[in-house]
RNA sequence: GGAGAGGUGGGUGAGUGGUUAAUACCAGCAGACUGUAAAUCUGCCGCUUCGGCUACGUAGGUUCGAAUCCUACCCUCUCCA
């Protein structure tokens, strides 16, 4: 018990409440754990982890996952961050992208202990009356209490009223699957609040709701996510996940073994002492990304990436998977900016010739001196653009 | 319904007839230095067949010339009711 609660604590940065909690794992009951997902992101990045690692942690203990697909939810927007109008998906897409995440969810959660739902399965029946009915079971004053309606409201800026029903059919859901606890970033406070409160005037247990950080992004200040281009997908390749985490500053190195890894606090000190006394902080980020190429991947497989990553940066070589391309050509030749982006290398000739100009563009390890440089039909090289892309042309 | 403000490049935001592909800041990219870290410095930062072409909400108009003036439309915001 005190094991249990101690590794559901871990890593979350609130319980609400703590005694409930205590109470549902006490009673030895299989409890359901619900963490809702946006229905047009499939693909699940690094920050998607922190949560799906809390829901493990319950899998660990023998309780049941409830992968929630917002379907219907998707329609509203979530009105926390930019009020952009979703699209609405068809039901091809949505049975797409549901394959799509139960693909990638599974590299963290049990398969015999998640279900896969979507929130229209219910919220469809509810139809305007029902809508009408839930709406009353909450108040306009309380709804303002959220922090971020707050500020839009004392700023003078609009809320639009159907703002006022994501966080209420969100907690709906919890009615719907009668959920034990709720699972959410550190954002979705309120709306997983308002799950407690519903289910209290649907006469059921309210369920507990746990918050978990939001992991910054590669660059450092920034929630991770796909718009903000930020992100490290769980199925990036091993040596361009390898790279990235890498190339992450130092001070994010720490907040990512705290969210990410699973080693151990007392650990994660230790490594800290030894930075503090001198040890390369680049060697420390080597066991980061080590851990997580393995999670992600093959078991041993963070260890060749770090072999490869040493080969290519401290001793300057290539690395040795560059992957192929092929350019079929009309003309004997081709200048070289517009093969680079033909092979998307750069997104356009004038990024190309810039490139080149700033001495960014290397054939076979030298430096493209003349922007005007024409490739000749069969020929084979490796081009390489910036740092990090590497790409053979065959032409 | 009435009154007013505004829509500029990824973001913030200058610019109110012509040296303006458009100030500045941020972000981003490349180079130097490094540990593919941070900080710093330098350069770049619409597209192009390198002749040009297309850009300041949309569509027209005035003008030798417009992001800048006029008209209509669309959108956003504020205040009043």
């Amino acid at each position: 018990m005190k094991e249990a609660l101690a590794l559901i604590k871990r890593g979350t940065d609130e319980i609400l409440t703590e005694s409930d909690l205590k109470k549902k794992l006490k009673s030895g009951k299989q409890l359901i754990i619900k963490a809702g997902f946006d229905p047009t992101a499939p693909d699940l990045h690094f920050g998607h982890t922190v949560l799906l690692n809390k829901l493990r942690h319950f899998q660990d203990l023998g309780h049941k996952v409830i992968f929630l697909i917002g379907d219907f939810t998707g329609q509203i927007g979530d009105p926390s961050g930019k009020n952009k109008t979703r699209p609405t998906l068809s039901s091809k897409e949505l049975t797409l992208n549901a394959k799509t995440y139960e693909k990638q969810v599974f590299k963290i959660l049990k398969k015999e202990l998640t279900e896969v739902k979507f929130n229209s399965e219910w919220c469809n029946k509810l139809g305007a009356a029902g809508m009408i009915s839930l709406a009353s079971k909450y108040n306009v004053a309380r709804m303002l209490e959220r922090d971020d309606f707050n500020k839009r409201y004392s700023a003078n800026q609009s809320i639009a009223v159907h703002e006022f029903l994501y966080p209420l059919v969100q907690g709906y859901d919890s009615v719907a699957l009668e959920a034990d606890v709720e699972c959410g970033g550190t954002d979705q406070k309120f709306n997983l609040l308002v799950g407690r409160e519903l289910q209290r005037t649907y006469d059921q247990e309210p369920q507990v709701v746990i918050t978990v950080p939001i992991l910054e992004g590669l660059d450092g200040t920034n929630k991770m996510s796909k718009s903000l281009d930020n992100f490290i997908a769980i199925d990036e390749e091993p040596n361009d996940m390898f790279g990235k985490i890498m190339s992450i500053s130092d001070t994010l190195m720490w907040r990512w073994f705290e969210l990410l890894s699973f080693i151990s606090d007392k650990e994660i000190k230790n490594l800290q002492k030894e930075a503090d006394s001198g040890k390369n902080p680049r060697d420390i980020k080597f066991i980061l990304a080590e851990e997580l190429v393995d999670r992600f991947h093959k078991e041993g497989d963070g260890k060749k990436c770090k072999e490869a990553f040493l080969k290519r940066f401290q001793k300057g070589q290539m690395p040795d998977d560059i992957p192929t391309f092929s350019l079929k050509l009309d003309t004997t030749s081709i200048p070289l900016v517009n093969l680079l982006k033909n092979a998307d290398m750069t997104s356009s000739t004038s990024e190309a010739m810039r490139l080149i100009k700033q001495g960014g563009v290397k054939i076979d390890s030298v430096k493209v001196e003349n922007p005007k440089l024409e490739i000749q039909k069969g020929s084979e090289a490796i081009y390489q653009v910036g740092k990090r892309k590497f790409l053979k042309i065959k032409t």
